[in-house]
DNA sequence: CTGAAAGCGCTAACAA
DNA sequence: TTGTTAGCGCTTTCAG
């Protein structure tokens, strides 16, 4: 019997059947600390609920200015640790009465504009930011954060920019992640990262050149994509020396480098140490995807950043600064976890 | 210079600068087909993108009802092929002026019913929704649908309701599936299944049936969880006939049935033929977890949903409806890919 | 052709 | 303690 919509019941619906005015019924509903007549409280609350009533959020928005609406802007919500980060924030949001637009930018500065400008448009209280193309929009950025809009950096940190942030610590991730590659008897270390740098790239190398050596010539770059990773290891597979080990900026790259290992007759990790960042991805149906995963001979460890506690503390910055806007926060990084055998 | 945000300027500010009215600002914008000086209709015009003008989309959805935007209700956006449908999706309407509002249900019907209220509140436009527990909440659907927000269901289509729906063609994917089992040399077939049915799962066992024998003791029925599955086949393996197949009702099913393969030493797909339905997981930081994968011997086929063309599909369903209410569509079955090897 | 004015549902300042 | 009222920014009649 519940009818959640029937014609869009509003404020003076309630105050028409209860016979008191709107203002009663929004101090009510609002639970403003106005004092009211107890049985009219409660007769107000208890028609509201009778009816179904839900307020009108656009008209909230134009008075208030505030959307009660979080916008989440990622590269590509299918890719690396997104997934289960974005899920966690939306899950932990919606509890604490926001909702979520999520965008994608496709790693595009102005797609990421658009999107920006269309969540600027709604009024959403805060926004959580991945930033494209490792922060092009950070003045846009910045002018939205004047603006009055909460802007949190996710995952990314753009430095000399003084927004909030919560990332992983990927510098001390990836030290540990190298020094267990040495542990393990590596004495030639690769390097295997994205041709595009920035600073959260930049400190995964730089945490594997805290913990191992590390010459030039082994810091391999080039484009996240499995064809030009393929191709620009088989030279180094060929002539592999004993005892090498390759650290993978992230897992995306690791189908890459196992259909360059099937070339060169490399096995992982006997004959190669591997350890990388980020759950990786294998496909199980074509036998050139097979002949390659067999390649892998045992376990490899995965630095795991913790999603979980990421999304935990962009939450809770979000909605704690939101309400309490004197409320102060230090960036984060969180620790991430290494998955061993 | 510009400036996106700067003291939320409106249609006024724009009609002050240009020496109109707010309707005749709001006109051009909107290109109404009302005849306007040429020259003030390129000022405005010119102005607008010059102040970097851009509607309050709380006053628009205030005033319309409509709010440019689509509510999209999934179980868990990280499940399955939702990743990919809803990125799809959301690109597709982003791209057609909408916003799209992403809510997990946590296959829950109170989580969704309280999901959908809000974005009632919010007044979207349209709801892609995958009904949680089955359909649970098939009534409230009903009277969204009927206050006049258009409804889609995607990926499950609920029998007996008038929802439009796009979803993969289940039967026809699964009878291919199975065909494909009976030619590789399947004698004896199993089927593994979600214990919870709804009926995009039973098209999949039908189309099963279709094609083959399916004893009613090879129907095996378990919760969707790994240990679950992994106990549930145990018995099964022990005593695998020669010439033996099994269909996954998904992929989420394998790592389960690897665990039970390592522990009975069946090797697949030498002993057991395998396929099933969307893209496995594989993690492969565990040596437990290695182990069983080390019992994938060869390619195993994958029932991969079409979601570039379900996404489509959706898409455009939802944006040419909303503009043109009298459109017709036809429910949608969107033929899957078996992806072999 | 163009502009003034009403009002969407809600909140907050002000009267009573 | 309560009710009346004036907008929030926009669209849309309806006069001019």
């Amino acid at each position: 019997m519940s009818s959640i919509d029937a014609g869009p019941l509003g404020l003076k619906d309630i105050a028409g059947k209860v016979g008191v005015s709107t203002t009663a019924v929004s101090n009510v509903l609002n639970n403003k600390p106005i004092r009211i007549g107890d049985a009219k409280r409660r007769l107000i609350l208890h028609t509201a609920r009778a009816l179904h009533y839900r307020p009108n959020l656009a008209a909230c928005s134009l008075k208030s200015k505030k959307a009660r609406a979080i916008g989440i802007v990622v590269p590509d919500m299918t890719t690396l640790h997104y997934p289960e980060l974005i899920r966690r924030l939306e899950v932990a949001l919606f509890s604490n009465g926001y909702q979520t637009l999520i965008c994608n930018s496709q790693d595009d500065g102005a797609c990421e504009r658009e999107h920006l400008a269309a969540l600027c448009s709604r009024f959403v209280d805060g926004l959580a930011v991945v930033p494209a193309e490792g922060g092009i929009n950070a003045p846009l950025l910045r002018r939205i954060a004047n603006s009055g809009t909460l802007v949190l950096c996710v995952d990314i940190y753009l430095p000399k920019e003084r927004f909030h942030y919560v990332t992983t610590d990927g510098r001390a991730a990836a030290r540990e992640g190298a020094l267990w590659l040495v542990n393990a008897g590596v004495k030639k270390l690769y390097y295997l990262g994205e041709r595009r740098r920035h600073p959260v790239l930049d400190d995964r190398l730089g945490g594997v050149a805290d913990a191992a050596r590390l010459d030039p010539d082994a810091i391999l770059l080039c484009p996240p994509v499995r064809e030009h990773v393929h191709e620009r290891l088989l030279p180094v597979l060929r002539r592999l020396p004993a005892g090498s080990g390759i650290f993978l900026e992230s897992n995306r790259l690791l189908p890459g480098l196992l259909d360059a290992a099937r070339d060169t007759g490399v096995t992982l990790p006997g004959r190669l140490r591997v350890i990388g960042f980020d759950p990786p991805v294998l496909t199980i149906h074509r036998a050139k995807d097979f002949s390659s995963w067999r390649m892998l001979t045992g376990p490899v460890p995965v630095i795991r950043q913790d999603v979980a506690t990421m999304a935990d503390h962009a939450a809770e910055y979000l909605t704690v600064t939101l309400a309490n806007p004197s409320a102060r926060f230090v960036p984060v990084r969180v620790a991430a976890e290494l998955c061993l055998p």
